[in-house]
DNA sequence: GTGTGAATTGTAATATTATAACCTTTTATT
DNA sequence: AATAAAAGGTTATAATATTACAATTCACAC
């Protein structure tokens, strides 16, 4: 959860946690969370880094679903209004939201090294700018933050040799 | 220039400065603005709005210049280099840096309403967001921030009626 | 001022991401 | 079972962006 992305962990227990929140998420808000939705939110956990949205195609063929763009989209669709997924604006790419049903403004750290990414609670700067904003007369609904950088993993793989791309610490 | 873009402005005024600096920082940096990349950056200017490079292309073609999407994405990615444009990743979109030449970290106030975008500074509040990342190991390079909501051309308007989509207040 | 290499542009094709439109199936409820 | 709403299937296409290579123009050395 707040055990920072990059880092080797129980990935395996990341899925499931996120695939039981999501149960009681859908419950909650009386919709449902069918076969397809649950497995693209799978596959997106699934995933390392954030993941496009053709990425998932040949999973879910391979589980004999459907697999055109408009299933996947639909899903995804589904998953963003719930707050279970987010997008990426600057990657074309999806990723698990770690904190789904908290309506919060999140961040996101992109590592351009690994490719990987990590949300940030960033309330206070979000506070910020929605003052900055005000002051200028602009009311703000909603943000996107999306910084690129290095991930503390990167940053110690390359102090010691110089070639990773996203090498070792997976799953 | 800070004459938050949502309010009537000499825009004329705004498109030859942008020129103006636009020549002035590539002669520092020794680098061609040529027509096609002049043009393109006065077409971006010229737009109330982010605008998208495919609809750059007719403009280009009535003034005879080459019109094909490679020619736009060139010449959009030399003004990107140099900081004269930005691109809008949720919006596909891209729009005249109004501080070209000041390595800056900005965020973009986008009115859902009528769809421009204006520019604020936030290196007051990067410092922050900069140091939550640390924290977390992560060391951050660069960042984009576009935030939605509604300008205070358009809150003024809907206080008044409630049918505007961009009237008005252009140029 | 000519030759040379680098930068820029032209051109055609194609990749990638996302949506529209319409129809069929499934589900929940009566 | 009848029905309406939701979800999914299917085909086509829109919108955004890039690759690859050829032709041209430019800057600079000679």
């Amino acid at each position: 959860m707040s055990a920072s992305a990059y880092h080797p962990h129980d990935h395996q227990g990341c899925i499931s946690t996120a695939l039981q929140q999501a149960a009681i998420l859908c419950a909650e808000q009386g919709v449902r969370l069918t076969p397809i939705r649950k497995r693209v939110l799978e596959l997106v956990w699934q995933s390392h880094k954030p993941i496009g949205a053709y990425d998932l195609l040949p999973a879910l063929a391979a589980d004999g679903f459907n697999s055109a763009p408009p299933t996947v989209y639909r899903a995804l669709d589904f998953l963003l209004d719930l707050g279970l997924v987010h997008r990426l604006a600057s990657l074309n790419a999806f990723i698990g939201c770690s904190q789904p049903g908290h309506d919060h403004q999140s961040c996101f750290l992109i590592c351009k090294v690994c490719d990987k990414a990590s949300e940030m609670d960033v309330e206070p700067w979000f506070t910020a700018l929605t003052d900055a904003a005000k002051t200028q007369g602009f009311s703000v609904e909603s943000q996107i933050t999306e910084v690129v950088g290095t991930c503390p993993q990167c940053s110690k793989d390359s102090s010691k040799d110089s070639s990773q791309k996203s090498a070792g610490q997976n799953s």
